[in-house]
Parts: C-alpha cells; sequence; structure tokens
DNA sequence: CGGAACATTGACCCATGTCAAGTGTCGTGG
DNA sequence: CCACGACACTTGACATGGGTCAATGTTCCG
C-alpha cells in the first residue's frame, strides 16, 4: 500500500511481541482469489484482516455514476482491510491470481485487548497507510499527467527494488484503466504518456505490461516537475 | 479532520478506560497560535500530539516548485501529529487564532504500553483520518470542479450540524486559496464555483467568507454529479 | 484614510478528456 | 495449428474545463 512513499523507518518505542502479527498470520487460513474476483466489497461486513502473500489486490471507491478511484494496491506484504470499522467503504479486487491469509477480526481485537504492542502495531500500520495516502493525494491534486506517471513508475521501481527485484525491469500487474483511475487520469492519457517516455528514450515498453526504466535521472527530473521550465 | 466523510461509529468493542486520552489532554498544557503561525512543519521532530480546543489549523505537503496540497483541515476537537514516524512529512498552519493542548510522545507511548485500551483507541482515530483522505481522494481524481466546491460546502455543513451549529448558514475560516490547494483547484476556479452557486439560487454570500446554503436538494444533486446529464 | 491582502471577473489558451478508428495479443474451440 | 473473438492498448482528431494572466473590486486593519 505504501506505493507512493518511501519506506517508514520502524521506530517503535515498543518491540516486545511485535512478532505475533506475523506468527498469527503465517498460521492463518490461506484463501485464493482469481483476476477479477473480489476480496470485499463495499458495505461487507468487517470480519476479517487479509494479508497478501502473492498476486495483488486493487483497493477502490465509486461514484454513484461509475467513476472509480484506485486508493492503493496492495502487494504481497501488504495487510488490507484494517482500519474499517463495521463495515468495508471500499472494494478489494484482485487484479491477478491472489493468495490471501485471513485473520478473523474478533480473533484480532482479543489480541489487540491483551497486547498493547499489537495495537500500536495495527496503529503504526494504518499509520502508514495514511502517509501513502496522502502522498498520493499531493499527486492527484497538483501534478500534470507526466508527473503523475512518472512518479508511480518511479515508486514501482522502489518497491521493487526493496524486494530485491530489478528496479529497472518490471511487469506492471496492472491495466492502464487502473492506473487511470489511480492517477485520477483517462486511460488514453495514460498511454500516450508512456509513449512521451519512449520517444523521449527515458523508458522502453517491449510489451504493454513490462517497463524497463532506461533514464531514471531524467525520470526524476520530470517527477519533481522539470518541464515546467523551472 | 474527517472532512468530506460522514461520521465514524464509534465501534469499540474495548471500551475500558479509553476515556484516559481525554482525561489527559484535558489537564495538558495549553499553546497559543496566531493565525499562519505554525504548529509544526515538515522535518520537525515529531515530540507532541495536539488536539485543538479552539480555531483551525491546515494540514499541507508542498511541492519542491511550491505547489501546495492541503490534506486536511484540523478544528476544534481533533488530534493531530499523529501517526508521524520520527519526523514530521507534512506542515500544521494555523489558519485563524487557535488553542492546543499538547500531549508528548513518550507519555502517549508510555501510556500506550499499558493500557491496549489506548493503543485501540489511536488505531482507531488513524483509522478514521485514513477513511476521510480517501474520500477526499475520490473527490480530487474524480470529481469536477463545481462537483469538489460543493462537496466541500455540504461536509463542511455536516460538520457545522454535528457541532450543534446551524449546518445551513457558516463562516468558512479558510481563505480561497486554502480551498483551492485542499480541492485542487485554483483560487479563480473556486471563485467563480461560488459564483456560479449563488447565480443559480443554491447558495448566498453575504461576505466572502459566510456561506448560507439555500438549496440543499440541488447542491446534494450537484454533488452526486448532475449535470452531466444523466 | 490608506494600503495590503483577499476576492472577483474577463479574455484567452492549453492540457487533458472525449469519441472514434485501428492494432496488437491472448486464449479458446474448431 | 489456425481462426476467431474478446480485451487491452495505441493513436488521431476534436472539444472543453479549468488554468493563466491581467485588471478591478472589496474588506479589513492600522
Amino acid at each position: 500500500m505504501q506505493t507512493l512513499s518511501r519506506q517508514a523507518t520502524p521506530s517503535s518505542i515498543i518491540a516486545s511481541r511485535v512478532a505475533d502479527l506475523d506468527q498469527t498470520l503465517a498460521h492463518a487460513a490461506l484463501r485464493r482469489v482469481e483476476a477479477k474476483e473480489f476480496v470485499f466489497i463495499e458495505g461487507d461486513p468487517t470480519t476479517h484482516v487479509f494479508r497478501v502473500e502473492t498476486g495483488a489486490v486493487a483497493l477502490y471507491k465509486v461514484l454513484a455514476d461509475g467513476r472509480r478511484q484506485i486508493v492503493g494496491f496492495a502487494y504481497p506484504g501488504d495487510l488490507i482491510g484494517l482500519g474499517a470499522q463495521g463495515e468495508h467503504v471500499m472494494n478489494a479486487q484482485a487484479i491477478k491470481p491472489t493468495r490471501l491469509r485471513c485473520l478473523g477480526l474478533a480473533t484480532l481485537h482479543r489480541s489487540a485487548a491483551q497486547d498493547p504492542a499489537l495495537g500500536f502495531k495495527l496503529y503504526e500500520a494504518v499509520a502508514r497507510e495514511l502517509e501513502a495516502t496522502r502522498d498520493l493525494m499531493l499527486t492527484t491534486g497538483q501534478r500534470s499527467a507526466t508527473e503523475r506517471v512518472v512518479s508511480f513508475l518511479l515508486a514501482f521501481s522502489r518497491r521493487a527494488e526493496r524486494n530485491g527485484l530489478d528496479p529497472c525491469d518490471f511487469e506492471l500487474p496492472m491495466t492502464r484503466a487502473d492506473i487511470g483511475d489511480f492517477l485520477g487520469l483517462t486511460i488514453e492519457t495514460v498511454s500516450r504518456t508512456f509513449t512521451k517516455l519512449r520517444t523521449l528514450g527515458f523508458i522502453e515498453l517491449p510489451q504493454a505490461s513490462r517497463v524497463k526504466l532506461v533514464d531514471l535521472d531524467h525520470l526524476e527530473d520530470l517527477a519533481a516537475g522539470a518541464s515546467n521550465q523551472d
């Protein structure tokens, strides 16, 4: 979820049994969902928290007329369903075949009542998501189409790097429509921007979903707002 | 902070000593800041959490070239500074004379280590903010200028109502620039939209900062996306 | 009373949306 | 193995909402 933000430093003062959550999740029930299948939808009672094991999930809200805002993508290691009170206020839909660990909320609450470190850890997890969401807001609220797309690619690249993958050659799990609904742009604008970046020689696109970042320096400049003639 | 979302239901399973936070804050040091004065700025070490007692505070991030995204306004009762790890990643600036209660983070962490209910309460507080931020994202990412401004006015109206004030006649504490930077619009567009709503007879503007909502029904329609010819 | 900050209004323009063809690409069934 | 259909993506032509720039009005405070 912390898609557009740098990694937060885990500065918990309390660091006793914080492994508990991972522990519990490791033994939790596994659930498989196919691409396009929902993990939960708006209005569902919040019964579980999920951790993505493999695959990817899009989290989004929709307006009455169908306009859609993806508020984040969840990749392996990310938690989803946290922070909802009573019922879900958004949809979680797999964008590729995905495996999830499921943790009952009742269990979680019971544990949190006993273990202060756990409550604190939940707090930190949500705080990181909040941070990521605010960064995304800065992007959709203030940046141009090119800046948005480049920020998105660089954020994805950083994530790949953190996970020990090649930060300059990766497969995007989501469609252009997903990227558009994430960044507040249309499919066409996303596509045109990709083409522009390729023409400029900053990226390569061997296939639609495969991206190779060729000129990091210039990309960083674009993300920072060059071409606004400084 | 939950500016653009409906009130979250306080469904804490654990509801023992949750008054502790309010208790502590009631006795905490009071700080006064003038309009335009900062409560904290980006990069400041996170030493305190604040609760707004009176006044209003804008929370915002800035891009290198000065573009600004306000991610939320904090009004009396709202907590600010929660969720930051180590150092602040945004600015908190009073938009009118404001009084704040200050709570040392060390104290807060110490309490959270003892009282599971407190940790859980912090979690819920941040979760509510996350929800509000995501709603705002839906607005800035997908809605037209008119929809954004109307959503903003209606959200403000609901807040007034919750606080026992007149939901249809209120004083906006922030400037047009603040509203623009909150909604991802320019000052001029905000101003023109206000004028348009006045011309349509949906609102009145006795002064620039005073708004009277005259035709709630039509405003609700606009916020929902009427005029997109349905 | 004067000036600074804020707000409004107008004219113009451009980035991005919209609409409409095309062009892959992939999976399925003949 | 190929043909077909369904999607996803790209590209082009055109339209427009909202940004930019500039002038004017308003409010408030010293």
